[in-house]
DNA sequence: TCAGATAATGTTACCGGTAACATTACTACA
DNA sequence: TGTAGTAATGTTACCGGTAACATTATCTGA
């Protein structure tokens, strides 16, 4: 900077206003300015910048995984409007497991970010007292915790199972078995869960039909491994619900590769309308979120925050993202 | 840190030194001062730190988007390889823009990132200049560059393409029609498709079976409206060839959907080995390439060049990913 | 017992920007 | 013509760490 500022003939600060658009620099000095600043090809350097303003430009991300295409699309949402906002966004994979995202806000919380975005999926008690420490806007995603750290964006996958499970038993279902994850221990798929389970008692019917196979995420694969040995786990099994389509659609395959007749024979139903979904033979029935939704909101409120400069308290503490119920060809129509 | 410093009784330098595992500082006092930076719940700043070593402890990373599930697990493998060495990853989506790419490129050097690392489809003029500049390792993934900026790590994308095609030959395919994007300048979708024409063209066949349609990156949608018209388009096909497994299923099923049989009436192809093409039916030969490996390998490289402190010159300038032929029941067996 | 080596800690300056305030140049108007 | 007000630019200090060198304490062996 000093360099660009010799060649200029003003000062360091007179180049530093000439870089950022809202300070007052005559138009004939700025132009002049970034005219050497592209020949001499400087770069200032942000961190220096951070240090001074103590505006980092950072937003930490975490997910679960990116191996859900769910999560990357909402990440893919959320950076493009990040990047609108003048944010980059630093990202980090829990891998769903508490402590790795203890470990990751940890190191992230070093480089000062302006926003700190997580999904829901349980914290430790030190991952929740670091990110009241941050002293920044804290966004939790996907699912609605009993009790928020901050800001939240997403649904009850609570609710939305429950809804889903109340709607098969209407449509006639009552043998209704869950396919779910095996070590889900506070994580989305156990609310789903439990959303199922609450639904059957409050009907009146067992939840004994109950699969868990597979850490979180669970996988086509295991889906199919599900399916394959499913007869014989409940052999009266009228419709299988499964915590996500993934699975949904490997019991799907695993079904068909023994000649059970989906709905006829037994029902599928899925949960987060991937695309395979809307493809499959049959079409897969679920429950239909919107990633990017969450992603574009959740873009949408830090907008809110951090550049528009609303109130904190005027900001709705939750947002909440609709989901609708998909019925499609493996379910019976009534 | 000047608190804490003053609470341990001892210079700021010596709590820098703590917290530093490599600096001589006695047990004792080490031992003395974490204690008390967990008391004071001190957390160190980053930038400060980057300012004085210029070291910024970032990777910068570039997809073209996280909607296809290859490149978000490419980065999640990336990503748990830079942790493993200490390496933040900032996250930028080029949108299979050039114009994006190098506006995203701009900024990330801005944070001073150690390494940089992005898919090619071709850069602007500009965007290659600023990698020059940038002065740190710069690797180019998924295709190989005629002309390569510094490491890369991928396949040919024509290689790929010609050695399936030359396999379907090979099977008795000759009306074979390849389903591409439409605006693919300097993708690899566009090095698929020139691969493909090449094939044919030295099996003396003829490439005119062309359908190019929908932006990059093409859907399963796109494929399913292509499959929809397509006994209009190319009546005498044999073989369609897709850009990718996306296209491929949708393609499958708008057929399928048709009472058109594959293989028998025809076969499909597709690109990529996403998960659903071993679980559609039938399921779906491809090109089998390795996402996980080419993260995996990109942070390995990363690590020899800025961990183990390897010689430049001796780390190989290319890592070649290997790519199988994937024939499954959406082709003939011989 | 003491020089010389080594380990532990302290001091000073600097990384590269920007905030805050000071100064100068220029304009408008009584 | 003088003065107030504003726009443009300069000066100084500081953000929070660490590199580099200086100093002090501790240990070793002749």
């Amino acid at each position: 900077m000093e360099d660009v500022a010799r060649a200029a003939g003003v000062s360091r600060m007179t180049v530093s206003r000439a870089l950022r658009s809202d300070s007052p620099v005559s138009d004939q000095t700025r132009a002049r300015i970034l005219k050497i600043v592209r020949k001499l090809n400087y770069v200032p350097d942000q961190s220096a910048g951070t240090l001074s303003t103590r505006r980092s430009g950072f937003a930490a991300t975490l997910v679960p995984s990116l191996n859900n295409l769910h999560f990357a699309e909402s990440v893919q949402a959320l950076n493009e409007q990040l990047e609108q906002i003048g944010l980059q966004m630093v990202l980090g994979h829990t891998g769903y497991s508490a402590e790795r995202e203890e470990a990751l806000i940890e190191s992230m919380l070093k480089r000062r970010p302006e926003v700190i975005v997580l999904p829901f999926d349980g914290h430790t008690p030190r991952t929740i007292k670091l990110l009241k420490q941050a002293n920044v806007p804290v966004i939790e995603q996907w699912e609605v915790p009993s009790r928020p750290v901050g800001y939240t964006v997403g649904f009850s996958n609570w609710q939305a199972a429950h809804k889903m499970t109340s709607a098969l038993i209407e449509r006639g279902y009552k043998n209704i078995a869950f396919v779910g994850e095996s070590e889900d221990a506070w994580t989305r798929g156990a609310a789903r869960r439990a959303g199922f389970e609450d639904a059957m008692q409050s009907a009146g019917l067992s939840a004994h039909r109950m699969v868990r196979y597979g850490k979180p995420p669970i996988s086509i694969e295991d889906g199919f491994h599900i399916g394959s040995g499913f007869s014989q786990h409940f052999a009266d099994t009228d419709c299988i619900f499964c915590v996500s389509d993934a699975p949904a659609f490997g019991v799907l395959s695993a079904l068909k590769s023994q000649q059970i007749r989906v709905p006829d024979d037994i029902a599928v139903v899925g949960f987060g309308d991937f695309e395979v979904s809307r493809f499959s033979s049959p079409t897969i029935s679920t429950v239909e979120v919107d990633p990017r939704g969450i992603g574009r909101r959740t873009g949408e409120l830090i907008r809110r925050l951090l550049v528009d400069g609303s109130e904190p308290a005027s900001v709705p503490r939750h947002t909440e993202i609709e989901v609708r119920l998909c019925f499609r060809e493996s379910t019976h129509s009534t």
